[in-house]
Order: C-alpha cells, then sequence, then structure tokens
DNA sequence: TGTACATCAGTGAACGCGCGTTCACTGATGTAC
DNA sequence: TGTACATCAGTGAACGCGCGTTCACTGATGTAC
C-alpha cells in the first residue's frame, strides 16, 4: 500500500473492519471457508499479508471475527423477518423461512457457523451469540402458547429442523427435499403442534 | 516400496483396498477432512504418492470412494440396532441412538458424508446410497402405523432432527442440548406422534 | 528348453503453487521542551 | 519557533512447509514361439 492510501493516524482500526469486510465478502463468492486465506484476504483489501497481524492475532482470530458478523447478520435476517406480523404462528413460519433463505443464499456465511470447527475460545462468545438468536426463537414459541417448560425443547427441535434441511440441502443437492414452504410448515405442524 | 512388498501380479487392486482403508482410518483420527491428503494417504500405506494414481484418478475420486464405504458403515450401524428388536417405535428408537453415535464417534467419516461437498458426478453413487439408508428409516416410521402418504415426510422431519443434533453438538459444543436419550424421545414423540 | 518380449506394480525426481508467520524496516505525523 | 524524539500504519523479503499431479523409469513375472 502506498502512504497515498495508508490510514490517517489514529484511524488504524479501520482497516480491520476493511479486512472482515474483505474476508465476509470473499466466503459469500466462495462457499469453501478455506479458500479466505490471509493472503487472500489482505490481496483484496489491497494491503499487505503481514498487515493483518497488525489487528488480528492469527488466522484463527480473523475467522472468530468473522464467525461473529455472520452470526450477526443470521440474527438480523430472522428478526427482520419476524418484524410487522403479529400472530406468532405465522412468525414462526416467517422465521423458518429466513433460516433456510440465508443459509441457501449466503452458504459461506452459513457454512462459517456451522461447518468449520473453531477450537472453543473460554470466553466462547460464539456460543454466546448463537444463544442469543436461540432465545429469540423460543420467545416466539412460548407466544404460540407452548407451555414454559417445553418452549426450550421445541426450539431445539426446530432448528435442529431448520439446519438439517439447510445443511443436507447444499451436501445432498439430488436428494428429494419437500420443497421449503412444504417443509417449513411440515416442521412447525408437527413440532409446535 | 521395495519390490519386497509389492503386490503379486494381478493382485494389484489390493493397493486399492489398503489406500481406501489408509484414508478411512486417518479420517477417524482426524476429523478434519482435509487433513486427508494424497500424500499423507500413501504415507501411512506405505507407498509413493504416485501409487495412488494407479488407483483413482485423483484426490476427488479417492474421497468418492470413501465416502462411499462410510454411508455404508452407517447403514450397518442403523441396520445392527435395530436388528432383533420387533416393536418398531422402540426401532425407531435404537436408530435414533445409533445414528448420533456414528456421528459422534466417528466425527471425520460423519462429516465426509455430509460437509465435505463433492461436486456431484451424473450417476451420483453417493445420493443413491444415502437413499437406500433413508428409505430403510422410512419403513420403520410406516411400520410405527403412519399413513403411507406421510412416511416419507416424516422421515424427511426425523433424518433432518438427527442430522442437524449431529452437526451442531459437534460445532458448538458449548450449547446445552438436552441428552442424547431425551433427545431422541422428543423428536420421535414430536414427529411420530 | 531357451529366449525375446509384454505386462504389471510400482518408484523417484521434479513441476509450480499458495500457504501462515516472522523479522527488520520505512516514512509520515504528532508531541515535548 | 525549532528540533529531537516517539508513535503509528503500514511494507517487503524471506522462512519452511505440504500440497496435487506429471513424467520417464525399473525390475520382477508371466507368455509365445
Amino acid at each position: 500500500m502506498n502512504n497515498v492510501n495508508r490510514n490517517p493516524r489514529g484511524e488504524g482500526d479501520r482497516l480491520r473492519a476493511q479486512l472482515l469486510e474483505a474476508a465476509t465478502a470473499m466466503l459469500a463468492e466462495s462457499e469453501d471457508p478455506e479458500s479466505v486465506s490471509v493472503r487472500a484476504v489482505t490481496r483484496r483489501a489491497g494491503v499487505s499479508p503481514t498487515a493483518l497481524y497488525l489487528h488480528f492475532q492469527n488466522r484463527e482470530e480473523l475467522f472468530r471475527a468473522v464467525s461473529e458478523e455472520c452470526f450477526a447478520r443470521l440474527g438480523a435476517a430472522m428478526a427482520g423477518a419476524a418484524e410487522g406480523i403479529d400472530d406468532p404462528r405465522e412468525q414462526l413460519n416467517a422465521i423458518g423461512h429466513a433460516y433456510l433463505r440465508f443459509a441457501r443464499e449466503h452458504p459461506g456465511h452459513y457454512a462459517v457457523l456451522f461447518q468449520r470447527h473453531l477450537e472453543p475460545k473460554p470466553e466462547d462468545d460464539e456460543t454466546k451469540l448463537g444463544m442469543e438468536v436461540f432465545e429469540s426463537l423460543v420467545n416466539v414459541v412460548r407466544r404460540c402458547g407452548v407451555p414454559d417448560e417445553d418452549a426450550f425443547d421445541y426450539g431445539v427441535l426446530l432448528w435442529m429442523g431448520l439446519h438439517g434441511r439447510a445443511a443436507v440441502a447444499s451436501a445432498m443437492p439430488g436428494f428429494p427435499f419437500p420443497d421449503e414452504d412444504r417443509y417449513v410448515k411440515l416442521l412447525e405442524e408437527r413440532v409446535v403442534g
């Protein structure tokens, strides 16, 4: 990077954001997390490979950050889908569709959340972030009239049903799944009752 | 390989089996399919990297073969679990447990089935193999008294519920899943009714 | 019975590649006196 | 007001690595005449 493009003093953190954005964008295009390499990301950000180490300890940390970003996006997609809907059953339906659509349209982002195995960190922000998104699903389940003691379990079943379909549909494109509309309806009917 | 260890004339196919076994064994230990490289597999088999190309067109083909092997093992585990049980509900329960156990005890084998994306081949043996295993699950569902027109759908829901839990439990070890016993019971109660 | 030849099951060296990370550095900009 | 110095945001070369694949080959074993 020429000095021309260097960030001004005190704004060094901008590059961090740019690197994150570059990594996220690559993941959106590539579908294979392994192709998001330190060198590829910095190349895309127009910066030397070394520059990444000014903002992340190593590649693993970059992935951790990308993962957080993707969780936030998934959460936003689900929340956005539920917005403006009153009936909790319809909310649930919308959320289910949003989930599957996210996985289908952003396979790379979805994969980094549930396919790549980051070695768990002490704080484990990722699980925490996942929990937040999950809790909001459980809340909708509760509002569907499911008894409090069942809401968590049913939430898990719904989530697993969605994840299962998202993951397998991408790994085995040949399998004759019911289409998304039917699948979501079926899943929610059976689980929530 | 010294000539000492070379397979006798006409028995060249033995090496194919040995390579497959080596790859499968590595997968059982490593959990990360990417670590199963041509060089690592041939090293383990005690043979030069080039020798692999006598039996497989390329790395992709090796993976395809490994994938078939793993599908067969998963199918066998499920069939074995159902054997000797009369009540179809109990069979279903046993199958569910066998599925989750397979994924838990052989994460590498499970990952190669549903995580690694092989570019789909024309014949698509993999989907076919998966279908066989799946059909046997649907048959049990049918024998539980589920109407024929629902059996396929319910089978899908069960499978997705199992896959979801297997995959997420391995990717997010921190998530507070109900334990396997409860989960399988819950899933089957809700889906099959 | 001997010998030329084909086949089989491999080997060994080399190719070009991209990777993660470390190290010592540069040059602009702000700050203390 | 001038100047020495610290800090900041990067760079560039190099490290050692393992990878998938190709190429021309070797040496034992079987087969035809």
